[in-house]
DNA sequence: TTGTAATCTAATCGA
DNA sequence: TCGATTAGATTACT
């Protein structure tokens, strides 16, 4: 394994001081970084100067034998986040103790959830880089990961049955013990306005896009800048519920409106990326505060074996927040349910994410947590849990196999009968068999028709706004977390140099965009280095193919096949 | 902290079969022996019979995920003591998981670490011999040193401290987690009536002797076949406190009386080794039921730079087991507190183990367990721990390098000023500097005189008793285990044909015995091979002595200098 | 009492 | 065999 080394046992504890004779080269340990500088997300409050003043003044330590005590630096800080407990001698004397162990705080388990989410066991590189944005040792959060898998087993295998036992009153229908926040790892990591607005209560990766067409039904989105406006189109992926959602959102006259579509991933029969020069996407996007560069841009097409699922926001009667509740096709003249190709376009980079994401599947088997959707409100549920009309068995149902996804032409796709079965004009109902947790409408007086129909709706705003920094940022960001071995990753693994193994990000043959040559994606931090040793690839034709270092010239951009991917070649 | 909690999980699982996909080759699992064999050490209750074959019934598993609950077996029965719950489908399918990681029970563990204290990189050779003692598979035991070798080398780092903090209101004084058993690696396994007889909360190893001079005092071991009379006379070394020990028993009436003297292993300045021939030995040893073959015998003379420490043990207030508690000089005429020399008489086998093992220090730096010396008693421990006379400074007492034990003639020690130094008659004060872990005496009210002097103390009794299996096979067994490398490895290493390289078992310059030329000590297993391609030393002469093949006829025996020794000359 | 950060250990995989 | 890493088990803390 070319980079386990990069973390490691001991990256562990706190900055190991440089006398340790672990057998971590010095250059290794980010001097700097993680002692004490105040991460964003890290330091709500970092130590009250005061503090760090009156504290040091006890000599640094008693008796000779724990004077020299390694735990320095140790874990302590970790989290620092309940002001109540401050280490006391933080600055003070550096030895000692002072183990307290820190709990990591709602933005970071957040985010750590929504990486997990995507990938169960981030490999040493992608460690660092998520200890880095989050402020946390990759001592920590390697044993974040390890013990999240832990938990996700131990869970499973009580997962089947409610364990048994009583009418399974407690554990309330939905996680929530997961505190419903948005989980955004792509970009800004705590905007709070988002998530009220989408109102999930599992972590979601959110994927910035600019427009989204199904049949004739064009949804732009608003670029103006203030807050108001933003965020009336959005597109996410809930691992923990495995769908994709398009969200919009609208007002009409005070009214603020929003709507969405869940679409199961497994009823996504095929994926393709292509680059799109930004002049025809309809517009470039602005950037506020950041050179308006333009963005390249991309479109994501996606072919649904089945109507997905429409919601809308209703208030409930008590006055309480707003709840999502199941509605009717709110796309105009319900193409959404005749017309099972989407198409989504944006930056290229979210879109890459995404089809990615697509394409590689969850990183392991299916989530074993609840697959259950929003909540409905906090109507009591049936004791026994979503009452499933058991009459549609889904097996009846042709249900797409993953390894059809790149198999499967769009034209096949379209031949397939797919289309005619399921797809008949204005079939607005809402097949329970292929979101088996929802919980069937029929138990609520919620509405079944669309929302308020409004010209707002179908009406596109002026410009598409875009919420993500600029590119090879974003691009190396895109690419960390949740690129995924390739469908048969051997037929990748085997062809690459030996220092690259474990460590790429994803590999697949690239049907259309790329010529249909097998690529290989390759993160941001692997094109800064060892590439000199690049071996010719064996047994398959394989580019390498990396984003260029961050903070240079784009003078990488040229790609074979891509136009405008800021994709460098290299080897 | 070498023995961190003893108990674990189950010494219950079944071994692990042969069908498991482990690396190991198929014919290094000695077929038989795991299996079920009930192997003393492992198997303090195989299986239930009649569970085997209710628990069978079931189908192997319903649902894999549940079925193969972990809970099952779960931490439990931790030493195994407790009878009431017996791993469920243990023999039930034979085939699928039995993932089951077991763990070593706190005897094998004792006796693991008893032996990597003593050498942490046992061969291959050596290492089967553990695992059949023990009853691991051999990679297990492999896999046990290995982690243990990366365990020493991380703790390494924080050698220094205690680890313990500053008030250290918690953690009870001693590890009392740790089972207080004798670890007996030389010969019979498990004497739980010696364990119970010297009472030590760490691992030690017995050095079986004949007889212990100091100055006119003479001790010498019963022979007396029957139990209650054995164990009046033992030597043995505790890795975990860094000390030898004499231990004598005794009776007075009816009243059993034990003492010891614990010697610091960094106060012998000097230890040499002479072999004695049997006649000149008090009597030769009696083995019932084995062959009365005169055993091979030495001695072993030391010279040391402190008094020793006293302890005796003493029945609680309480009622409860006796404790060992310091007190004074118990040798007649309290000799030694000024005699500084000490003689070791017995078999040359064991006695050799304790030389080399006093000339090639530990097996890597000073052990960084606790060193605790034994409980005493349940006093309850100042909440600061142990209490130290902070004004002793050790460092104003010359603690002789282990380098000086070899380069330091007899002589030369006698010349030295230690002894007027330190030696001065009837200084039975103990000085706490060089075992800075034992509580001061001033916490209790112990006795700091001598036991209840007895004149069955100074009589010698009739028969020395040795406890040991014959020759051939003790003296593999002794050489096998312990011997680390020499003062200066790379001194032999580097003159040592390459096959007999991590082979060799001790290597250092014998001063006396051997006519002072530089040995080569090798464990009986290697004589058995690869002689042929000895290559003569290179930078330092070297002699190599072997012990002849077991069960041959000691036509070997010629050896140069030695008197009587077993060592075949090679090469 | 639960949940979770941290530790320890047995085992695996590569080089 | 070392080094890294992981799953499991367990501890301990909050």
């Amino acid at each position: 394994m070319a980079f386990q080394h990069a973390q490691t046992g001991h990256g562990a504890d706190p900055p190991p001081t440089p006398s340790g004779e672990s057998g971590v080269p010095a250059e290794h340990q980010p001097a700097g970084v993680l002692p004490y500088a105040p991460h964003p997300l890290n330091s709500p409050r970092a130590l009250p100067p005061d503090l760090v003043g009156s504290a040091s003044a006890p000599s640094p330590s008693s008796s000779a034998t724990t004077a020299s005590s390694p735990g320095e630096s140790s874990s302590a800080r970790s989290v620092a986040e309940d002001t109540s407990e401050v280490p006391p001698q933080a600055a003070a004397a550096p030895a000692k103790e002072q183990k307290k162990r820190g709990r990591v705080n709602p933005e970071q388990l957040a985010i750590l959830e929504a990486i997990f989410a995507a990938n169960r066991s981030p490999n040493a590189v992608r460690r660092k880089e998520i200890s880095e944005q989050l402020g946390m040792t990759e001592r920590q959060t390697q044993i974040w990961f390890q013990n999240r898998r832990a938990k996700e087993k131990q869970a499973g295998g009580k997962k089947p049955s409610i364990k048994g036992k009583s009418v399974a009153p407690k554990k309330p229908p939905s996680p929530i013990v997961l505190p419903a926040r948005l989980q955004p790892i792509l970009y800004p990591s705590q905007d709070t306005e988002l998530q009220k607005r989408i109102r999930e209560d599992d972590p979601v990766i959110v994927i910035p896009c600019t427009q989204l067409s199904i049949g004739s039904w064009v949804r732009v989105a608003s670029t103006s800048g203030d807050a108001t406006q933003r965020h009336d189109l959005l597109a996410y992926i809930c691992e923990a519920q495995q769908r994709l959602t398009w969200f919009v959102r609208y007002r009409e006259g005070n009214v603020e409106h929003a709507v969405r579509m869940d679409i199961a991933l497994d009823t996504i029969a095929d994926a393709t990326l292509k680059p799109s020069s930004p002049s025809t996407s309809p517009t470039s996007p602005i950037f506020p505060g950041l050179g308006s560069t333009s963005e390249p841009t991309a479109r994501v097409s996606l072919l649904l074996t089945h109507t997905p699922r429409f919601l809308m926001t209703v208030l409930p009667p008590d006055g309480g927040a707003p709840v999502w509740s199941p509605c009717g096709d709110w796309t105009e003249g319900c193409q959404a349910s005749v017309v099972l190709r989407h198409e989504l376009a944006g930056a290229c980079a979210p879109l890459t994410y995404l089809w990615t994401r697509l394409h590689s599947g969850p990183a392991r088997a299916p989530r074993t947590s609840p697959l259950i959707t929003t909540r409905t409100a906090s109507v009591p549920q049936s004791p026994h849990g979503p009452l499933l009309p058991t009459g549609l068995p889904s097996s009846g149902l042709p249900s797409p196999p993953t390894s059809a996804l790149s198999e499967l032409s769009l034209e096949q796709q379209l031949r397939s009968p797919v289309l005619s079965r399921r797809g008949s004009a204005y079939d607005t109902s809402y097949d329970p068999s292929y979101f088996p947790n929802y919980t069937t409408t029929g138990l609520y007086p919620t509405p079944r028709s669309g929302p308020p129909s409004s010209s707002a709706l179908h009406a596109a705003p002026a410009l598409p706004h875009l919420a993500i920094p600029p590119a090879p940022y974003a691009l190396a960001s895109a690419l960390g977390p949740p690129f995924a071995p390739a469908p048969d990753p051997r037929l990748f693994t085997d062809a690459l140099p030996h220092a690259w193994r474990g460590e790429y990000a994803a590999a697949f043959s690239a049907p259309a965009a790329f010529g249909g040559a097998h690529e290989l994606f390759l993160p941001a931090s692997l094109s800064r280095r060892s590439f000199s040793h690049a071996a010719p690839p064996r047994s398959v034709p394989v580019q390498y193919l990396a984003t260029p270092p961050p903070s240079h010239s784009r003078s990488g951009q040229a790609t074979p096949g891509g136009e405008g991917f800021p994709w460098a070649q290299v080897e």
